[in-house]
DNA sequence: TGACAAATCAAACGTTTGTATCAATCATTT
DNA sequence: AAATGATTGATACAAACGTTTGATTTGTCA
């Protein structure tokens, strides 16, 4: 027996598994064996595959969305309008970032939602409920109040701007080695990295989508006085 | 037997619930059936479960790749540099919403593809070797043309706000409805949606992406030559 | 028509799946 | 120490899985 409780070493490797090959081609099997657990564990502690893959999802969403929606609490204290919706792109870039890449087994969640979104199960009520939704709606607000040149389909296209940049680069990182690895050996001149370790790429590509957003989100601005 | 071959039918069932459900979740029991063909037809055509998927993955990808590549080419053509980068960014993000929004049955391959992104079983190599690297090659090699104030690293993140943004809105569309329906029915406000129907959403899109994308090109040629 | 290959079919194979069962063990309180 | 509830353990089970087999039908050219 190990120092950690079963219940939470079934959760912690389920969620290993579960990202790395999806809900279906995991066992319960598979995470008893990593949890070095019982077999019946999994179905004493939660209440079969399906629940436990729930309990999975909702460690790490409800987290995620309290981090989101006290960084954009935050953005409200800056008095200046234009440093405002900066500081606003950057906090929602940089929460994802820092979670997704930085924190212990983030990519892991990443990957996870990442999943959920692209392959909605049951499990995506609980990823669209309790962080999609409410952050969602908690930016549109800002920008309602930041942006107010611009219409309510512009805040939403301004926003899924931020976020497919986020999700693309939030799980670039972790695809770079699995595709360098499968690029042909040959005389194919090897594809530069954005950066070599984690910590200049996060810091890079946040200030990165924060610059093109923050330009794009002006072009926009003028476009719209403009008519 | 319906007028279809056999084959074709377990190629175009097996898309529509691969797509739906992702590779383990789906039997070829399940595809047989909604081709009506018999059970041993699959490893009878194809040789078992595998090799089916890889060859509903390749009949997706490569025309595909074919249209974005001379979509590209074409972009050659415009004398003008700025209007040239404008093309390039236009045509990348036209043919990708153009064939996964327009075309028949695109929404299918677009989710395949994504989920093959973030899940990246055997199939991924198809999706890497023959689309993924070859566009991006040749999107890179525009964008050194177009863009020499910029070096390659800055090139790559352009190309991850274009992909990021396509890739994220392109499944948006079908998201949609899905997220609309699992909203509260309660007091919270209707979210509105981009576009209610399809080509306005696209026209949209297509139009917000390549402002965005301009916008962010600009800025950050202003930056480089700044420094 | 007759013959031969391609395609389809029903049935079965051996595994693996999620779940259930029930005895054994551990921890905590009386 | 005895007792009681919580947890773990080994095992069993029905269902579903991908694949194989061998007989049968279909299509095609002589």
């Amino acid at each position: 027996m190990s120092d950690t409780k079963t219940r939470d070493r079934l959760l912690d490797e389920a969620e290993i598994l579960f990202s790395e090959r999806g809900y279906e081609a995991v066992t319960i099997r598979d995470i008893a064996a990593a949890a070095e657990a019982n077999l019946a564990a999994v179905n004493y502690h939660f209440h079969g595959k399906e629940a436990l893959y729930h309990e999975v999802l909702r460690r790490r969403v409800v987290p995620k969305r309290d981090m989101l929606l006290a960084a954009l609490d935050g953005v409200a204290a800056e008095p200046d309008r234009q440093l405002k919706l900066e500081h606003l792109f950057r906090a929602f870039i940089c929460v994802h970032l820092d979670d997704a890449l930085r924190s212990r087994g983030g990519e892991k969640g990443m990957r996870l939602l990442s999943r959920e979104m692209s392959d909605p199960r049951q499990g995506a009520h609980v990823v669209v409920r309790e962080l999609i939704q409410p952050v969602r709606a908690r930016v549109l607000g800002l920008m309602g109040e930041l942006l107010p040149e611009l219409g309510d389909r512009e805040h939403q296209l301004l926003m899924g701007t931020l976020a497919g940049q986020v999700i693309h680069f939030a799980m670039n990182w972790h695809n770079m080695k699995a595709h360098a690895a499968i690029q042909e050996p040959g005389p194919c001149a090897p594809m530069p990295a954005i950066a070599d370790d984690l910590e200049t790429y996060i810091t890079t590509v946040i200030d990165h989508i924060t610059t093109i957003t923050v330009a794009g989100a002006e072009a926009m601005r003028k476009e719209a006085v403009a008519s």
